[in-house]
DNA sequence: CTCTTACCTGTCCAAAAGTACAATGTACGT
DNA sequence: ACGTACATTGTACTTTTGGACAGGTAAGAG
């Protein structure tokens, strides 16, 4: 796994080549893909010195690269990490972290996982609970649809046409008309924008109206 | 590092073995203490066939055992997995994950981190967006509506059809649909459903994939 | 072995949504 | 006065949705 850093002087931090000997540096996002030919690694993001809107920038295109991203910041706050994850980082640490955490942080990241503070963390739940009151007014409603209705119901609170469905699920266009029929009636809801709304909590014109 | 799985039958499943052949399997919390004697390891808790409050009791008594908590669920979604990773948790996924799947969560919380379904991931972040003090990604772009197409595409927010947008700002259904038209293409959204997940910060089909 | 429930599908139809092409009027800044 | 952006609406057309009506299969309960 190559470990790459992108950082505005190009040199690596002393406890970031503790961590990873083989780790590379490159100056700035747009040479990362030259920089190595490795098909997997992670990206180290060093926001330090630099503008937010650039640092969202640089971030952006660093996710798009395909590898998963660390974003390391010189004062973690949790604006900047919720916007971090949000732009599709799924590491943010301090830019002076310990080599032993870095390593922790790129074995999760590695496998998938997310790596924050464990503050951060819970500073996150704690800010999702205050919009997400555990049994949502929709939530009991939820149990009256079948497995296959849920299913659909979670395509469709992501924005998936029926055709898109259909395919997902492996089933005729017209089958998924029928269970959103039948979805649209046990939650109430009248058509698919609002059920879309009602599987993400969130009130609709005819609820609040 | 110690494989602990909790489940009603006291039955692991194949996968489960698979992954970790030396995985221990109890029917219930209680019995945790008394079967492993190992320093740290990973608890996986089975919620099928568990009604919610008593899934939540469980996860609460298997979070105070000290290790880390992954929660496996029958249909996981996004309410139960909220409620897991509030009460501890710290991984949440299916209770059929492959194997290879299952090693990757496991490294993962092992070292600090937390692992979810990376649809998951985003609606969290979506959800604490909308109280977070955070300037969201579509924000932005928002900006490059016009004050009429802001109307329009705020009641789609709230799950409006053409109609009634039409009513409220007191203009003919063409209309609507022209402003529509036009924000789709400022936004980059296909179609109203799309609009009114963005609208709400929550991240759809073709943006998660 | 029935009855029920979930799941799947078909045809037909009507409403809603969305697009293309075109046009008018208004406000504002140069 | 001229250009530009915005708001508005019209006609016409295609696509998507959603509902009505009518089935068929498979699994589980009684």
């Amino acid at each position: 796994m190559e470990q790459l850093f992108v950082t505005a002087n190009g040199q690596l931090l002393e406890r970031w080549n503790k961590a990873f000997p083989k780790a590379i540096a490159v100056v700035a996002v747009s040479d990362v893909p030259e920089a190595t030919a490795a098909p997997r690694g992670v990206l180290w993001l060093d926001t330090r010195n630099l503008e937010p809107v650039d640092a969202a920038r640089d971030l952006q295109d660093a996710v798009s690269f395909g590898w998963p991203v660390v974003v390391m910041a010189a004062v973690p706050n949790e604006t900047d990490a919720f916007q971090a994850l949000t732009a599709g980082a799924v590491g943010y640490c301090h830019v002076k972290a310990a080599p032993e955490q870095l390593r922790e942080i790129a074995l999760v990241v590695e496998h998938g996982g997310v790596w924050m503070l464990p503050e951060l963390l819970q500073r996150f739940l704690a800010l999702s609970s205050r919009v997400a009151p555990a049994p949502a007014p929709v939530e009991p409603e939820l149990n009256a649809l079948t497995s296959r209705e849920l299913m659909v119901a979670e395509q469709v609170a992501k924005g998936a046409t029926n055709r898109e469905i259909a395919e997902t699920l492996d089933i005729t266009e017209r089958t998924v008309k029928a269970h959103l029929s039948s979805i649209f009636e046990k939650l109430a809801v009248r058509d698919r924008v609002q059920l879309a709304l009602a599987m993400n909590n969130i009130p609709t014109y005819t609820t609040v109206n």
